[in-house]
DNA sequence: AGCTTATTGAGAATTTTTCTCAATAAGCAT
DNA sequence: ATGCTTATTGAGAAAAATTCTCAATAAGCT
């Protein structure tokens, strides 16, 4: 199913990232895993084969081995919210991750036996919508990232008109 | 599509809650945006009609409005990170909420169109594997949650034999 | 073995989220 | 309307998660 851990490093070797104790001794815990594993649950179990692994480390060895295609990240960065659609079946979010437009993508036979497919599991989904993350369309189309997200301590005190949105941001 | 603020509002007081400016703000904000927002573009829009809202009360209103089910939260809290599968083709992870395993569903000709639908739409999805956030069927049959994160801060300088996983914690 | 330089560890710094607590105001009873 | 009760708020502190900095280390090449 997966790669074997030979095989990752020899990838990554080969593009030229030098193998190091502390790579191997994360890589080696994710093929072990067989799961998904949370920072923490990566961290403690590579300081067990390498005890003075860092923090820092860790994180960039595993955004190094997202940007390498060897490790699916499953939560990005920041939350967004959206009002609950008022029919309670479930349904499917396209999320850009550009732009962070969320659309929907409308009930089909489709998705309806995807849903039951998902019940014969006794899988139970919450929030009745499945987010799909990816890029639409116009986004596709364009070159450069357009939206940075604002930091919130930066926030005036006080309200101003500045526009404070996707569109144009003015940064502290 | 989405219920109007009024709606809200009425099933919010009537479980209880008492429908203060700040909170009306923010319902005004999510109906009238139409998409999904990120904290930092509920706050500013929330000030422009509550000047004095605090970053607290967002995040508050946001939990309670989520908690009620008006609210989609489309991010959860902390990245877990699994090897990515051999297959290229769009798959599906059954993550759930409780115990964060992920389990990955089976290709089949449901998901298969489901993947044309999005072709057709011109949606690129990343990351070749799209989470559906649930309850797997171990964890609906139990009550209490098990499953707490340790904090990052709190590791010990040197590994120690302490089980911190999954199954036994013991947390500071 | 020696050199070059990518990589590391430790801690500081940032960013995001939650908590604390006195002050405020929503909803009820008068 | 007025006053009472107490849920809720705002502000800042605190906690948690992530990124950055930089001198020290060690991979991979010669």
């Amino acid at each position: 199913m997966h790669k074997p851990a030979r095989e990752i490093e020899k990838s990554l070797s080969t593009v030229g990232y030098r193998l190091t104790r502390p790579r191997r001794a994360v890589i080696k815990v994710l093929v072990q895993a067989r799961r998904s594993l949370s920072l923490d649950e990566i961290l403690i179990r590579a300081r067990k084969l390498e005890p003075r692994i860092g923090l820092a480390t860790v994180y960039r060895t595993l955004e190094m081995l997202t940007a390498e295609g060897h490790l699916e990240e499953v939560r990005t960065r920041t939350k967004r919210y959206m009002l609950a659609c008022s029919n309670f079946s479930l349904h499917f979010h396209l999320v850009c991750e550009r732009c962070q437009t969320v659309t929907e993508l409308p009930s089909t036979p489709e998705t309806q036996s995807l849903t039951a497919a998902l019940q014969m599991r006794n899988f139970e989904p919450c929030g009745s919508a499945v987010e799909i993350l990816g890029l639409c369309e116009r986004c596709r189309n364009r070159g450069a990232s357009e939206t940075k997200p604002v930091h919130l301590r930066s926030s005036p005190p006080h309200v101003s008109e500045i526009p404070h949105n996707q569109s144009g941001l003015s940064k502290k």
